[in-house]
DNA sequence: GAGCACTGC
């Protein structure tokens, strides 16, 4: 039928273990009512709570709590751990006293879908006995609530105000493996915590196979080489997943895109039942993979084919509408293609996956400590991450997972990703160690010490910003205030600034406003279609100033409130309706802190050089001059920059300055958030800054 | 002149 089906050849080395992350639901299902169970219900519950493999192992993990302070857990997908081992804690007394047994989830949604989870199994009102906290999401009573699930960032939160946790009995982070930046925060600050104030507090660290043996090493505090005295104990618990049979290619296919077609084509024409999952590395080829797809499937129609495939796409930058759509059920006489980024490794869940499809690469945050410069980067995977991603067809029955590399290649994949904490700009981590009293940053325990090059690029710009001094010590009121700000030092001091320049009004809306993706609508073809024949640029335009993204952020914000906030004007407009409407959450928590501080309410009243000023106040470090050669150069080392397409500046007539939020490298370095400033507010507002060189080689470390 | 992986406070 289709011709290039023959050009990929499989092979199945073997079967290979699936999956390792626990499991994780995106749903729309909420349970805001309380379940009310009868004698009956409770007892199939309590069986249900049995069957979970977990249960085995109930009394050596409460025997290892008593006997270490750490234990690590080898937690497999669907054990149990997740729900269960709070609840053991909870029966075995820990929550005693008012005690608090606490869960970290890297994800929100993975926190409340959790604790609803658990809530419901003890019939209990989600918020008192099980409860969670999230950012702007306090489901929890700070009386009543024995197990809180929170995201590992907000642990790291709570630690400001109550270094030592006092009101956690146990805690355990959930996930550990994953390494992102805030669990690896935790891990070094928890390190501390119990090595030297709380001896009573315990630790659980879920983890994966592969790196138990290093979060053993980390807090084993025992130095006597006396295995009897070890501090740290560890425990496997098997999952319960299905098998899932991994087939490689038998040579290296040249174009993954093109590859990743023709297999879907292959499964849908030679399996059975069962929906398909494919990886690749971004938008742009997921788009290409779905509309080719979608040909192709227009075809087989045509041909008669009885079963029907139905090829969605699944990224973040999705429309909301469009993202569920993936979730959805299918006849049985359709076959559903899911063509994802990474979001589907840990993020989503996807019911009905049977087959996998993987191409190898992913794209991953880089950070060059030497420019200061974040990059996008196309990367080979981890032989976890390909784990992850076969177990993904292996939670409902067996699975198939086509990995489009041989197994020669995949061997040489790394064991593991390389942690968050190595690969991105630091200021952010250091303001936050500094603020809970980590005097030498240099020497916190970190699992994985970022590069000694990022520590002080960060140490400079906080310098600069004023939230250091020059001992690098927290500066008060200025670095003691900009760390309680849940954004980047930069935003941070721009915030705090603003009454001064009076303009406080519409800094903090444009603060709100940049930290949401995607204000304005990706276009996905449908959507233009239905609606309008203009392009979606054109659509964009109107809101669009001279100046530049920031103050165009600041129109749209206005509009939207002048328009009552309404959802149809949004769509109209094709704006990110749940965007604006987070923008304004996120608005309101930074006035409250804005308020905190006793920031004067000031308005600019139309005049935008003041706006732009109070900007460059806090971006001075970010900026760019016309080169004659016709692109940006940064005005530090010289270094080649070009406006980013999604800025309202790209294709008007250049400015000779400009201030950028962020520099995205791709295939070149882009600026993104950029506005048109005066070469003499950046030496009037960081004169110190232009002449760095020499201030921070006097720098020290106390 | 041409393009954003994914989280989190």
């Amino acid at each position: 039928m289709a011709a290039p089906l023959s050009t990929m050849k499989f092979w199945k080395p073997g079967s290979e273990a699936p999956g390792i992350s626990e499991e994780r639901h995106v749903t729309t299902e909420t349970t805001g009512s309380p379940i009310i169970f009868n004698p009956h219900t409770a007892l199939s519950i309590e069986k249900q709570r049995q069957k979970l493999p977990v249960f085995k192992h109930r009394n050596n993990i409460l025997y290892l709590v008593e006997s270490y302070q750490t234990v690590i857990i080898v937690g497999e997908t669907g054990c149990g751990k997740t729900t269960q081992i709070p609840q053991y804690l909870l029966e075995a007394g820990w929550a005693a006293e008012g005690k608090v047994i606490g869960v970290t989830q890297p994800r929100r949604v993975a926190a409340i879908s959790v604790a609803n989870r658990l809530a419901e199994e003890r019939g209990a009102l989600l918020g008192h006995e099980v409860g969670y906290t999230i950012r702007f999401d306090d489901c929890s009573d700070p009386h009543a609530t024995r197990i809180k699930f929170l995201t590992d960032g907000m642990l790291v939160r709570e630690m400001m105000a109550d270094p030592l946790l006092k009101k956690y009995s146990v805690l355990m982070l959930d996930e550990a493996h994953e390494r992102t930046l805030y669990t690896d925060i935790a891990i070094g600050l928890l390190k501390k915590v119990i090595q030297k104030k709380r001896r009573d507090l315990r630790l659980i660290v879920a983890s994966a196979t592969l790196d138990a043996k290093k979060f053993q090493e980390f807090f084993n505090l025992n130095e006597t080489g006396d295995p009897n005295k070890d501090t740290c104990g560890i425990l496997t618990v098997e999952g319960r997943t299905f098998p899932v049979d991994v087939f490689y290619t038998v040579s290296p296919v040249p174009d993954y895109v093109k590859a990743t077609v023709e297999t879907v084509l292959k499964i849908h024409e030679t399996e059975d039942d069962g929906d398909v999952l494919a990886f690749l590395t971004g938008q742009e080829e997921v788009e290409k993979v779905v509309s080719l797809l979608q040909e192709q499937a227009r075809a087989l129609g045509r041909l008669g084919m009885k079963k029907y495939l139905k090829v969605l796409p699944m990224y973040a930058g999705l429309p909301y509408t469009d993202q569920m759509k993936v979730f959805e059920r299918t006849p049985p006489t359709v076959r559903k293609v899911v063509v994802a980024t990474n979001i589907a490794e840990t993020s989503i869940t996807i019911n009905g996956i049977v087959f996998v499809i993987d191409c190898a690469f992913v794209k991953l945050r880089a950070y060059n400590p030497c420019t200061a410069i974040e990059s996008l980067v196309v990367t080979p995977i981890s032989k976890a991450s390909a784990s992850q991603r076969a177990g993904r067809g292996g939670r409902n029955r067996a699975g198939k997972c086509f990995r489009l590399y041989t197994e020669e290649d995949f061997e040489k994949l790394p064991a593991s990703t390389v942690p968050e904490m190595q690969r991105t700009n630091l200021a952010p981590v250091i303001l936050q160690l500094k603020a809970l009293g980590i005097d030498n940053v240099l020497r916190f325990s970190f699992l994985s010490p970022p590069p000694a090059q990022s520590m002080v690029q960060a140490l400079e710009l906080l310098y600069a910003l004023g939230g250091l001094d020059q001992y690098g010590r927290l500066t008060d009121p200025m670095g003691v205030r900009m760390a309680e700000f849940p954004l980047s030092p930069m935003f941070a001091k721009m915030l705090l600034e603003s009454g001064n320049f009076g303009c406080s009004k519409e800094i903090v809306t444009i603060a709100a406003m940049m930290q949401i993706q995607n204000i304005f609508m990706v276009s996905t073809a449908s959507t233009i279609l239905i609606t309008s024949r203009l392009p979606l640029c054109l659509h964009h335009r109107k809101f669009a100033v001279a100046e530049g993204d920031h103050l165009t952020m600041l129109n749209v914000y206005e509009a939207f409130i002048k328009h009552q906030k309404s959802s149809q004007w949004c769509q109209e407009h094709f704006l990110n309706y749940k965007g604006l409407q987070r923008a304004m959450t996120v608005r309101e928590q930074l006035r409250r802190l804005m308020n905190k501080f006793k920031v004067p309410r000031t308005s600019s009243e139309g005049d935008p050089d003041v706006i732009l000023r109070c900007i460059v106040s806090g971006f001075f470090a970010n900026a760019a001059r016309m080169h004659h050669s016709g692109s940006y150069r940064t005005l530090r080392d010289d270094r080649e920059l070009h406006i980013h397409p999604n800025s309202v500046l790209f294709g008007e007539k250049p400015t000779k300055w400009v201030v950028f939020n962020e520099v995205v490298q791709t295939s070149k370095y882009y600026m993104r958030d950029v506005t048109a400033v005066e070469s003499s507010w950046l030496v009037e507002l960081a004169p110190h800054f232009y002449k760095q060189a020499k201030v921070s080689r006097t720098m020290k470390q106390p």
